[in-house]
DNA sequence: GCCGTTTTCGGCCCGACTGTTTTCAGTCG
């Protein structure tokens, strides 16, 4: 309601209507990206309460008390009965905005987005005043889009589609930098669209170059400095050319996120600059930034931080106190404690998988095959990890034989059964090295079940590692519900560490680290394999744990093997 | 309508691109 009301009152005309619409727009993202319904923090703290959220304030709050109580709002009614259209959908259509759908309305009484497919139809739209053709076809267009269903897609599809294009850029010649900013810097666990940006002195054949591409569909638009395609592959990518002077500033602003930017720009002008994406002029229009964002940063007394630290969520105040911590990175990894093979459900034998770890110079792998009430799976019950275990210490002993530095730990991926037992006897467990316990079947129990039920395996101290905590697949499944502060803290207890799956379920996910960070909780940043190529989803894992500002000496998979070994016995 | 370690009144981001226009409004990011 907040969004439509936001959308609706930019049509009017008084004079602070344009700043009325950001605020109940900002209301709404505040509402809709807050942890807990609204309606427990108005039970919780009543009117002061609401008002204590970000951008909403006495009429907003009292907005909202007015809907928990009664169901609706005058307000909302009030514009909906000047307007009665909807326009959330209708502003959704690419090149479709809140003033000309409400023109659309008026003039031809389209109050849907079926409204407009027929006005569409009928030809209609391109004989009205400020409309033509091209507007009509840009409709169409949007409204083929939407119907195509286009999203999101996850990081680990986005952002290599957007490093194959930077990597034709730079061989094209015509580039002196290129890079990706975006949500896809940031790691976000889906991005919506590709951001990037060249410098170049040769504008106008960048532009060429980059529209006649093989990846891309079609050309939104082209202009010297920014050009938008869409790609074949269903997402937006937008490209700017810059000169090198505002380089720096256009990577700290397109890398965003948009509320970090407003924090950064705050601070900004208090110190009497001012920060756009072509620099940061001082008082006299001066740019003083520099070709790197580091040096935007510097110049405003702020530490600079990590990409995927900037989501407004208290980072900004952390550098000005020069107290970013240093996160855990790619390179500290020093092995992989989630992996499958032929053995159940994966694509490459237990060497295979050995092999290729070590040539990333990881110094161990736990083989952790399905239990048997995976049988898609192809899960193995006691007598089969038997044999799997005696197969690990071979492969152990001819590696040792080479003189390799390498171990292959024994484990499995033990499902959590329903009443929180494990699905391999205790005899069979205490001969692994690192048990990875994870809950597979029966997910809709309610949150108190599932807690327990957890709580219970970890308690059972034969569990290391609880595999993907919310059993949740981005764009596939929702998580379960799953009082995750509970199970920290049966976590810390038990010496348990939680997993950042950097596979398709990115689970935890990056709040949710957050939300178990309170506790002294360690956490195994997997790959969970299924065959060798998945080991390069580890990046993810880790941008994931870096969104979720988690420092290296919180990851168990950051030790090398003498002191993985001691944790693991602790 | 929201917000405030310089302000409780007076600010609130703004430039690129497009289409429909003869100088600009709408949309987007």
């Amino acid at each position: 309601m907040l969004d439509e009301i936001s959308e609706l009152i930019s049509v009017e005309d008084f004079p602070t209507a344009r700043f009325e619409t950001r605020a109940y727009k900002k209301a709404a993202l505040t509402i809709a990206t807050l942890q807990e319904p609204i309606e427990e923090v108005y039970r919780k703290g009543g009117l002061a309460a609401l008002m204590e959220l970000p951008g909403v304030g006495k009429s907003i709050a009292a907005f909202i008390e007015e809907y928990l109580k009664t169901g609706k709002t005058k307000k909302y009614d009030s514009l909906k009965k000047k307007y009665p259209i909807d326009i959330g959908a209708l502003t959704s259509i690419q090149g479709l905005g809140a003033k000309r759908a409400v023109i659309l309305y008026k003039k031809l009484g389209v109050r849907n987005v079926d409204d407009l497919k027929k006005a569409i139809e009928q030809h209609r739209i391109a004989k009205l005043e400020g409309f033509g053709e091209k507007s009509e076809e840009v409709l169409q267009q949007g409204l083929a889009f939407l119907a195509s269903g286009s999203d999101r897609v996850i990081i680990s599809v986005g952002l290599p589609a957007a490093e194959d294009l930077i990597a034709k850029l730079r061989k094209s010649g015509l580039v002196e930098k290129a890079l990706v900013a975006g949500s896809a810097r940031r790691m976000r666990e889906t991005i919506g669209d590709i951001d990037i940006l060249v410098i170049s002195k040769k504008q106008e054949e960048v532009m060429d170059f980059f529209t006649k591409l093989p990846e891309v569909e079609k050309v939104i638009a082209k202009g010297p400095t920014r050009s938008a395609v869409r790609l074949k592959m269903g997402l937006n990518c937008d490209i700017r050319v810059l000169k090198p002077e505002s380089f720096g500033a256009a990577v700290q602003y397109f890398t965003g996120s948009r509320d970090h930017n407003i924090e950064v720009r705050q601070i900004a002008i208090d110190k009497g600059y001012k920060l756009n994406e072509y620099g940061l002029l001082d008082k006299k229009g001066k740019n003083v930034g520099g070709i790197e964002e580091e040096h935007i940063y510097e110049k405003l007394g702020i530490q600079w931080m990590p990409p995927e630290m900037r989501e407004a969520r208290g980072e900004v105040k952390l550098a000005q106190q020069h107290k970013i911590p240093r996160l855990v990175e790619l390179d500290d990894i020093k092995g992989d404690l989630h992996t499958h093979t032929k053995e159940s459900d994966g694509a490459n034998t237990l060497e295979e998988m050995a092999e290729a770890a070590m040539k990333l110079g990881w110094e161990y792998i736990n083989n952790t095959d399905h239990t048997k009430s995976e049988p898609v799976a192809r899960g193995k019950d006691d007598k089969a990890f038997e044999g799997i275990l005696k197969k690990v210490d071979k492969l152990n002993e001819k590696l040792e034989n080479e003189g390799k530095k390498f171990r292959v730990l024994k484990g499995a991926e033990c499902d959590i059964l329903k009443d929180g037992s494990l699905d391999l006897t205790k005899k069979t467990l205490e001969q692994m090295d690192c048990v990875v316990g994870s809950v597979h079947q029966n997910t809709k129990m309610d949150e108190k079940q599932m807690t327990e039920r957890v709580i219970k395996a970890l308690d059972s101290g034969l569990v290391n590692v609880l595999a993907h905590p919310t059993g949740r697949i981005v764009g596939v499944r929702e998580p379960f519900k799953i009082d995750l502060e509970k199970v920290a803290e049966a976590a810390e207890r038990n010496n348990v560490a939680l997993e950042i799956n950097s596979n398709q379920r990115l689970d935890l996910s990056d709040t949710n680290i957050m939300l178990v960070s309170k506790y002294k909780v360690m956490f195994a940043i997997d790959t969970d394999s299924h065959r060798t190529l998945e080991y390069s989803l580890m990046r993810y894992g880790v941008g994931t744990a870096r969104r979720g500002w988690v420092e290296k000496e919180r990851v168990i998979n950051t030790m090398n093997l003498g002191k993985l070994e001691k944790w693991l016995d602790g």
